[in-house]
DNA sequence: TGTATAATTGAGTGAATACTCATCCACAGA
DNA sequence: TCTGTGGATGAGTATTCACTCAATTATACA
């Protein structure tokens, strides 16, 4: 037919984006200046995606799937719930001590007013085996039956950021820290 | 002299400016949209704050004194550390329960680079109790030893707004998400 | 009551920026 | 090699918005 769109340039894009919305934020973060450093005119920037939000909704998704990816490749779907739980956590904490900028910018997108509900939705389908792994606590009677399980996943979640940004701010107790997160979030939801 | 500035006037800018951020996010609610809602014209707004981003600031360390009242007034200073914790734990999840505009405006200030440092400070200063009491609960072998007490302050933080989430979107469900948070919190920081 | 001072007002201004579009150009299929 | 389709370009445009300022008004104090 024509000349097709290059994947390399969307990408290209959905890089510098993330690096200047890491810098300035969303808003002041100029669609001339990301695709200044994205190497492209500025109407390619509209050709790969219509608007500006819609630039940010789809840098969420593709975020999201990083995370995902960091988080449940060779996860150890036969081992027990501690094992599993530790893999997820073990990388979880890696992603975010790897990749500050993505991490940042998805603190960013979570409060902004520019995702729609189906981002939001797409952003947490990845991550279903990880909500069974919690149904499996649950059950299995390892984990205390009180708490829901979405108590348990978004505790895990600001666990895990807690953890990293004491490990940003004081490198060389990465490990140590790590270690004293998990051993905090699985004396808290597991039985005595 | 000559006509005072007005308190009244300073208080409405600032609510208006909670009201816009909450709904709209910083970037997209204009002063002059600030202003009309607070009744004052967008000049006046300028001569109670400089600029926007001073507005911003203003409101940032408003909102956290709020928070740190609403924490720490009748805090049982002489009771045990379990009581403290508890004391402002209560106070924390429901302040954020009953002033969700506030809640919201605070993630987006907190994640916005317009924060100045002294802000920051600023804003964490009315928390210096909150971390007398941590290091009482370290020091007293209450907690384990091997957390650091920002690793635990942090934490509290984080699994309070867990908390909130969960009871803003299952209201019905208050005290017992209270409940399990704290239990879990408590689980998580205190020797076995 | 008179006066100096500073607050209040809102129309105006300059800068920033999301998005458009006429033109050019690269590629797939014939 | 030729051709039609649609990507690539970047100057241009319409809009939005933070901030200004000259004129007006309220108030503390003498």
């Amino acid at each position: 037919m024509a000349r097709p769109r290059s994947e390399d340039k969307r990408n290209a894009i959905l890089d510098a984006a993330t690096r200047l919305f890491a810098e300035r934020g969303l808003a002041a973060a100029p669609t001339s200046e990301i695709s200044k450093l994205a190497g492209v005119a500025e109407g390619t920037l509209f050709t790969y995606f219509g608007t500006k939000d819609e630039l940010i909704n789809s840098l969420y998704r593709e975020i999201k799937l990083e995370l995902a990816d960091a988080m449940m490749s060779d996860f150890p779907r036969k081992k027990n719930v501690r094992t599993r739980m530790r893999h997820v956590w073990d990388r979880y904490v890696r992603w975010g001590i790897a990749n500050p900028r993505q991490r940042k910018v998805l603190g960013q997108l979570l409060v902004s007013e520019v995702l729609t509900k189906e981002s939001r939705e797409a952003g947490s389908a990845p991550f279903v085996e990880f909500q069974t792994m919690i149904r499996d606590g649950i059950e299995g009677r390892v984990f205390r039956n009180d708490l829901p399980v979405e108590l348990i996943s978004k505790s895990l979640g600001a666990l895990v950021e807690a953890t990293i940004d004491l490990t940003v701010s004081n490198p060389s107790k990465a490990d140590g820290y790590r270690e004293s997160g998990f051993q905090m979030l699985w004396a808290g939801i597991t039985r005595r």
